[in-house]
DNA sequence: TTGTGTTTTATTGCCTCC
DNA sequence: GGAGGCAATAAAACACAA
């Protein structure tokens, strides 16, 4: 337990008047109030006082009154007093702990943004892959039919092998891979990795406990990957099967998938992520 | 010195709990 | 219904630049 001589003593050994760092304002006044009866002129605690309830206070920030009458008592303040610092000082704390909570989202935010971004330029990339490998195979259709046209050879019955389609860079299987590597949980959610000390027990790495009870970011990102997947495949199915009639690339557009290829949810401007409540 | 912004102390009104 | 907590706000005290 915390005891104010302890804290006063140790600052400078003194005794003077709890009010002594204001003893330089006290000239006359105080008869002339109470000559008009004017309430008491409002006074600031002095910094003895200030830091004994701070060290009162990260004991435990509520009061119950046995406490609050000792701490009066040791303060030499009226209870009401020592009540209202409480009040004052939990509304302070709660503020700072808003704070720290906003920088913590707001830095989980811009991460999964780079990472959005980031999966959107892969989108796109693929997108001109598919568009390659379509360009690639009906140029080899065509040369087929024509052969086949001329020679009068069936070209299913044809010795050569089956020609695999001709990829740049990224077999199919590849490519599926790549979009389901990159909608993986962990890639979209650093927030975990933010980490804000607090002091309260409501708050879990930094963030307050309703924001994850309101849905921590594994659950509110976490990617729909069977419809991903199912899309994805397909679209490649519709592109790259011969028998098939080949669609224009501008068919197999993406973008009216509202969710885009990870369901985030994004635009993040309107997303559930920031409202929270407390 | 003075104007202005910030911090601290205190009040008020509403709400919840016992 | 009273006690206590909280949000909003007033007002005094303080800090600081011009």
């Amino acid at each position: 337990m915390v005891s104010f001589e302890d804290v006063h003593r140790a600052r400078d050994g003194s005794s003077k008047s709890f009010f002594h760092s204001y003893d330089h304002d006290d000239n006359g006044d105080d008869d002339l109030d109470d000559y008009f009866h004017q309430p008491e002129k409002k006074r600031r605690l002095s910094v003895d006082q200030v830091q004994f309830l701070e060290k009162s206070f990260e004991v435990e920030n509520k009061l119950e009154p046995d406490r609050k009458i000792q701490l009066a008592k040791d303060l030499g303040l009226q209870p009401r007093q020592v009540a209202i610092w409480f009040q004052n000082r939990r509304a302070r704390w709660k503020t700072k702990q808003l704070e720290k909570d906003y920088d913590a989202l707001q830095a989980s935010y811009n991460s999964l943004k780079a990472d959005y971004e980031t999966l959107l330029n892969e989108k796109d990339k693929l997108k001109a892959e598919v568009a390659v490998l379509t360009d690639n195979l009906m140029l080899k259709e065509n040369g087929k039919g024509n052969l086949s046209e001329l020679s009068g050879i069936n070209p299913s019955k044809s010795q050569e092998p089956p020609q695999k389609p001709v990829t740049d860079s990224v077999s199919e299987g590849e490519v599926s891979k790549v979009s389901i590597v990159a909608c993986k949980q962990e890639d979209i959610s650093p927030a975990k990795s933010d980490t804000v000390n607090s002091d309260s027990p409501h708050y879990i790495d930094g963030v307050h406990s309703s924001v994850l009870e309101a849905g921590d970011s594994s659950y509110v990102f976490e990617p729909d990957q069977s419809d991903l997947s199912q899309d994805e495949e397909d679209n490649f199915r519709k592109v790259l099967l011969p028998t098939n009639i080949f669609p224009k690339i501008e068919d197999a557009d993406y973008s009216d998938q509202p969710t885009n290829v990870c369901n985030f949810g994004f635009p993040v401007e309107d997303h559930a992520f920031w409202s929270w409540s407390y």
